[in-house]
RNA sequence: GCGAAUGUGGCGGAACUGGUAGACGCACUGGACUUAGGAUCCAGUGGGGUAACCCGUGGGAGUUCGAGUCUCCCCAUUCGCACCA
């Protein structure tokens, strides 16, 4: 046994095992076990492993391997989610095809997983840019054409003028392409999208079936469903006709010219929309204009459409034809509709485009509000901006006429583009009305300001001085009005609490009593009014209650060439004709180069001529691949039966499925884990699985961040310097005072923490970390400095740390090679002859295997190896073992408790550490395997003590301890408690009031 | 703006059901061994005070014999976002 750690030598050692043995294959069905399924987010193959992964696989497999020893029959695979745009870009780098780039990667990550010892099971690999796994998303894809799960209809895509092609959001930076700096353009498209909609209401009520995931992943999905109940209603707009308008059929007609000026169809698309008629869908309404036509009809469609559950139907749709006089808006707080002053349409809503035909700033204002950003959180704080049309509409309920603003708050994708404004109960409606000058009308009071209100309407009445009832919770009537009068000083008390009051209030927008909204109202809380309001609307056909969704279909079209192709052919006669399934899967040609203008797969003729299965003409391929998140919804079901050639997934999933344990970043936590939750649920009701959810367990972990040094010059720009590269200087308390660049000595600045990244330059390589210190090293480093859903922030001193506890455990491990005796158990030891330090080490080491135990389980491993690194600190503290007792004659009991303490201590550290564990477990004769030892468990009876150290304190402040026998009495642990001399002191003259004994903790006096 | 979380030494972080705050590690200080050490080992290390003691878990109230932990109100930071009407 070499004295000294050697991971490079310890590592190649144990990898070897396991690959002769085949240590990690995972058995299909295995009865006499359960099962456990864990599984980490499977890598994109961008070139080498970044400290995120490691991190996330090392937890995944201190999880597997912990599993494993506690006797589950545990799956862990490995995959590539393979296909991406990164491929493409490198291929235009690098003129290398994005299939020969992929594969590269991938044998070189393979190899930094393997030297991280990862337990895999390799048989398993899948990579989703292979026919044998895509084919599968295209007999999938087609399914769901049949149900009518899939559909196409347009969207809206970012265009490149000059490369001629698509861009990814990504790729458009401040508004322009990133390769040719020309202005991007909006463009509709036809695009496929899958009916996720149908799901929200099963999405949403199903995360309730989720206890295990982290509550704020949860709390993501269900706000992006975003479910809101409310009443959708119509303001009439007869005044329109009066103020020489258009119809609102020709306005829409109006609107589909604007966007029909540039139209875009994709190379090899020639059919355009008409043809969807032959799929399932029965969406009649498939032309869309930008804007010209509200989200909620394509939701009803949906939800007609659905197989499977479906949300509650909608209510009717808005404006079409004949049905065109009404501005129809949604709102959750129906309560406050008498508090309407004006309404705001999008800056792309039919009202605008008409209002600005003959109204040349309205028209900028319009065109303004369409470049702006359409970020929520720029949006929510920017200025609210707004524009009268001229028009205004009929409140359905007073009949008053409502102006009508464009606003630039108000969103076209969401409901119809429209809102009713309440100032008085809505903040932006408030900001809004606040800088346009537009009244404020107040309807909902809370319960103070209703009984100030009374009071000063008591008092005015009181001395008979007439008033507007309603009126007076208007701050500008009291103050104009009131305060003018002459009025008692009781009178004038009673005002001013209101006046204050309102004032207090301002935008009131919390929950409260309808007032000023006319008899029939007035006096109703929230759920009254609205369900009054919503009937009297329904009663005159004017709206109802609804539900609205925010989450939007998936479109899952993607304009380019490394993705899974869309299984679709384009007859000039037959229209879009899908691909018969015993011609899947539909081949990527593998050795495109991709240049960056067009789109590289419509200019290959070998895949894009075809013949039609329906005629037998000539026909064009469908040349769109799919999103993908497509890939990545399913792999995990694949992982159980690779091998299947014939079916997407078979018996086995029954077995493997759900997944127990999901380990990823949180960034995952909406897309990637909704489309997932999605599929499955689609599989389920295609009869192909039989579970609900695909995750019954999730771990989000935390990101790794890095120190970020830089240096700004006078002129120039900005440098970044690696943190490896900077010595950090300390005062003598360790106070971070300085830090300067190594190379030449001067200071550099520091710009707090952040995620690893190039452009900040504080990357760290895993490759040269396993290489220095060692995959051990590297694991115990990531699993020991956070608990894994925090952040975790790289210390080369704590990497350092790392090491030294495996050299120190080594070393140790060496030192007692000699008198480790692996027959020697408890049992044979008589207690009653051995040193209480003996005992004491004992039991701290079993103390801490309790807490590891107890840690391993919630998964917080940070402090599982605190507990690994206390019982290494007990042992060195065991009088025979350690190493300035050397020549001490070993008692048995001595070299028991270090066998025993070993033994455990290299099993509970296993999953972590599994190289160096497997090597000493071996050289000390504990066994072959330690991954097939049962999982270590602490003895209670090493817990045991004769006398217990009690805690005294003198009204709850600590003031000594107390030794005393473990079975002693309450009254003797408190005789003994108030006789301690230093208790005495502090109680002093003071009588004793009350005396509490905690057993076996503590004693508190209460004078 | 909305949603979610988090605030504990110089730092990462411990503290099970309210019961010794700061485990474990890093950094730092002193010492040992060394030609040397950025290796290893030993000791110390929340702040203040010579001391007895006092103060300490973002701030402020409260419940309790006792609060990092429970309740209420503030403050700050981080993350997500598609103005969710």
């Amino acid at each position: 046994m070499n004295p000294r750690y050697s991971p490079d030598q310890v590592e190649r050692k144990a990898q070897a095992d396991w690959e002769r043995a085949d240590a990690y294959r995972a058995r299909d069905d295995d009865t006499r076990r359960p099962k456990f399924y864990c599984l980490s987010m499977f890598p994109y193959p961008s070139g080498k492993l970044h400290m995120g992964h490691v991190r996330n696989y090392t937890i995944g497999d201190a999880i597997a391997r912990y599993r494993r020893m506690r006797g589950f029959n545990v799956l862990q695979p490995m995959g590539w989610d393979a296909f991406g745009l990164p491929a493409e870009n490198a291929a235009m780098a690098n003129r290398v095809p994005p299939a020969a780039w992929t594969y590269d990667n991938i044998a070189y990550m393979k190899k930094q997983l393997k030297s991280l010892g990862f337990a895999i099971d390799w048989s398993r690999e899948l990579a989703t840019c292979k026919p044998d796994y895509y084919k599968w998303n295209q007999w999938f894809f087609l399914r769901m054409l049949e149900k009518g799960l899939a559909y196409k209809k347009t969207g809206v895509v970012n265009w490149d003028p000059v490369d001629q092609t698509v861009l990814a959001n990504e790729q458009v930076i401040d508004g322009r392409g990133w390769r040719t700096g020309a202005l991007v353009e909006k463009r509709e498209i036809p695009m496929y999208y899958l009916r996720i909609t149908a799901y929200a209401q099963e999405l949403l009520d199903d995360l309730a079936k989720l206890p295990e995931w982290p509550e704020r992943v949860r709390a993501m999905q269900a706000n992006w469903i975003g479910k809101s109940v409310g009443v959708r209603f119509a303001f009439r707009y007869e005044q329109i006709a009066s103020a020489n308008l258009l119809p609102l059929s020709q306005v829409n007609e109006h609107a589909r010219e604007r966007v029909s000026a540039r139209p875009l169809l994709p190379p090899g698309e020639g059919t355009g929309m008409r043809d969807e008629a032959v799929f399932a869908s029965r969406e009649r309404d498939g032309v869309r204009d930008v804007g010209a036509a509200p989200r909620s009809n394509e939701r009803a469609v949906a939800m007609r459409n659905a197989a499977g559950t479906s949300p509650s139907p909608s209510v009717p749709l808005p404006p079409g034809e004949g049905r065109e006089e009404k501005l129809w808006v949604f709102t959750t707080r129906a309560d406050t509709i008498m508090g309407v002053t004006f309404c705001a349409v999008a800056a792309e809503h039919p009202l605008a485009t008409h209002a600005a035909r003959n109204n040349p700033a309205l028209a900028d204002f319009i065109e303004e509000c369409k470049r702006g950003t359409v970020i929520e959180a720029d949006l929510a704080t920017m200025e609210k901006k707004g524009m009268p049309t001229g028009l205004s509409v009929t409140h359905p309920l007073t009949g008053e006429s409502v102006p009508v603003w464009v606003g630039n708050y108000v969103l076209m994708g969401y409901g119809d583009g429209a809102v009713m404004g309440v100032p008085a109960h809505d903040k932006r409606d408030w900001d809004f009305a606040v800088r346009n000058s537009l009244p404020i009308r107040r309807v909902i009071a809370s319960k103070q300001l209703l009984e100030d209100r009374y009071r000063a309407i008591d008092e005015l009445e009181k001395e008979n001085i007439s008033i507007d009832r309603e009126k007076i919770t208007d701050v500008r009537y009291i103050e104009d009005f009131v305060f003018k009068k002459n009025i008692s000083k009781q009178a004038e008390r009673a005002i001013n609490t209101l006046h204050s009051q309102l004032i207090h209030e301002g935008c009131f927008i919390d929950y409260g009593v309808v007032i000023n909204s006319g008899e029939k109202y007035d006096g109703l809380d929230y759920e009254a009014a609205i369900d009054a309001i919503a009937a009297d609307l329904k009663a005159k056909g004017l709206g109802d209650k609804q539900v609205q969704w925010r989450l939007r279909d998936w479109g899952i079209s993607r304009q380019r060439y490394w993705g899974c192709p869309i299984p679709i052919v384009h007859c000039p006669s037959c229209g879009d004709v899908p691909v018969p399934d015993d011609q899947l899967p539909v081949v990527l040609p593998e050795d495109c180069v991709p240049d960056g203008t067009g789109n590289p797969l419509a200019k290959r003729a070998d895949f894009v001529d075809c013949t039609c299965s329906r005629c037998g003409k000539p026909a064009k391929r469908e040349t769109d691949t799919m999103d993908t998140f497509v890939d990545s919804s399913w792999y995990y079901a694949r992982f159980c039966g690779t091998d299947n050639a014939t079916a997407m997934v078979d018996q086995r999933v029954d077995y493997w499925m759900p997944v127990d344990q999901y380990i990823g970043g949180i960034e995952h936590a909406i897309l990637h884990l909704l489309y997932s939750r999605f599929w499955t649920k689609v599989m389920r009701d295609f009869g192909l699985v039989k579970y609900d959810e695909p995750f019954t367990r999730l771990l989000t972990q935390g990101m790794v961040l890095n120190d970020i040094y830089f240096r700004k010059p006078e002129s120039g720009r900005i440098t970044y310097y690696n943190p490896a590269d900077v010595d950090v200087t300390c005062d003598d308390k360790g106070n971070r005072v300085g830090a300067v660049l190594r190379a030449d000595g001067r200071a550099v600045e520091w710009d707090g923490l952040g995620t690893m990244s190039k452009s900040k330059n504080n990357g760290v390589d895993p490759q040269q970390l396993i290489e220095q210190y060692g995959a051990d090293t590297a694991r115990l480093f990531v699993i020991f400095t956070s608990p894994p859903e925090h952040t975790l922030e790289w210390s080369d001193s704590g990497v350092e740390g790392s090491s030294r506890f495996l050299k120190r455990l080594w070393s140790f491990a060496e030192e007692s090679k000699t008198f480790v005796d692996p027959g020697l158990i408890a049992a044979t030891i008589d207690w009653s002859q051995t040193d209480d330090e003996l005992k004491i080490a004992r039991r701290e080491i079993h103390l801490a295997l309790k807490q590891a135990n107890n840690d391993f389980a919630k998964l917080q491993f940070n402090t599982v190896v605190s507990a690994a690194m206390k019982m290494l600190n007990a042992l060195e503290g065991v009088p025979g073992a350690s190493r300035s007792a050397q020549g001490v004659k070993r008692q048995p009991a001595d070299k028991m408790v270090v066998t025993e303490g070993l033994n455990m201590l290299l099993r509970l550290l296993a999953p972590i550490t599994p190289h160096v564990t497997h090597v000493l477990w071996q050289e000390l004769g504990f066994g072959d395997d330690i991954a097939r030892a049962p999982w270590p468990v602490h003895d209670e009876t090493a817990l045991a003590r004769d006398v217990i150290e009690m805690v005294v304190q003198v009204n709850g402040k600590l003031r000594g301890k107390v030794s005393v026998p473990a079975d002693a009495s309450e009254e003797s642990v408190r005789q003994a408690a108030l006789a301690n001399a230093t208790i005495a002191h502090h109680v002093g003259a003071k009588p004793v009031r009350k005396v509490i004994v905690v057993p076996g903790k503590l004693v508190n006096v209460v004078v």
